[in-house]
DNA sequence: TTCCAGGTGGACA
DNA sequence: TGTCCACATGGA
């Protein structure tokens, strides 16, 4: 089936760091397998998209995954209207970009693997736990593995967990799979309570630290204000504001800004093409 | 080969 | 509370 919207761009999705199974197969075109489903997306022009899916199956699963209902041109239309060269710039260079609504447990756990790993490291861990410990299962001729329930995560041996090269962030992984799976820590819950108190009890976790429960809360609980800051928003608070970027002026939405800081900072600015 | 990666825990001051 | 460093491993 065919979706319109002015801001949605698959690639820029696809790169922007959030989404680790997320894959171009062909010009335009994209595997995605997220909530025990596998979809292809094609980009079809800059407002279009087409889905493998019927209709049923994108307002069950994909709508709400591609965060339709919220109106991304608002934020967009405000950065680019705005005083700020260099917001004007990134807001430009990525306004295909959402914020993904994934499966609180998978993002989790991805970002907990992320620590001090290159994104195509973390996307080859994530394919090896899910081909390890998660469901095989066929779309067409085509098959895939899903992402690892807590419960299968929670029975894997260190061992098992060092055989995905997590290098030490398999204890890490086998203790939040443990209390997710025994329902110590509820996703659901934290996603429907205060941002800061969710980013707090994340932040408590073994192996997350302050730039993961951030990862989690705007990626995974769909809390759009919180910011991640990593080395590339680093950077760019350093070499364009000289230290100086006040995130509250962006009150509710601060992380949709700092995706398109990241995603600008990682492929636009300061880049010859 | 060397350096770096969407960092964090633990030791120490 | 702030700084320093080890940590497993793959990708460039």
């Amino acid at each position: 089936m065919i979706i319109k919207s002015e801001n949605f761009n698959l690639k820029q999705i696809a790169d922007s760091g959030q989404c680790f199974r997320m894959l171009e197969i062909d010009k335009d075109t994209y595997s995605l397998v997220a909530f025990d489903r596998y979809i292809e997306l094609k980009q079809i022009d800059d407002e279009t998209i087409e889905l493998s899916c019927d209709e049923d199956e994108y307002k069950e699963i994909w709508h709400n995954y591609f965060d339709m209902d919220y109106d991304y041109s608002h934020i967009y239309k405000r950065l680019i209207s705005g005083d700020d060269e260099f917001l004007r710039d990134a807001a430009s260079f990525g306004k295909g970009i959402r914020i993904l609504q994934q499966d609180p447990f998978e993002i989790l756990i991805s970002f907990i693997i992320s620590q001090n790993k290159n994104i195509p490291a973390i996307m080859s861990s994530i394919e090896a736990i899910s081909r390890m410990f998660g469901e095989e299962k066929a779309s067409g001729s085509r098959t895939y593995y899903t992402f690892p329930s807590p419960k299968a995560l929670s029975m894997v041996s260190l061992e098992e967990l060092r055989e995905a090269k997590l290098g030490y962030r398999d204890k890490y992984v086998q203790n939040a799979a443990r209390l997710v799976a025994s329902g110590e820590l509820d996703l659901n819950l934290l996603k429907k309570s205060d941002p800061r108190v969710a980013f707090k009890e994340l932040n408590n976790l073994l192996g997350v630290g302050p730039k993961v429960a951030n990862c989690i809360s705007l990626f995974g609980l769909h809390h759009l204000e919180m910011v991640p800051v990593d080395v590339w928003i680093k950077r760019s608070i350093e070499e364009v504001y000289d230290n100086k970027f006040d995130w509250d002026e962006y009150e509710g939405y601060a992380g949709i800004v700092q995706q398109y800081m990241f995603y600008y900072m990682r492929f636009g600015y300061n880049k010859e093409d």
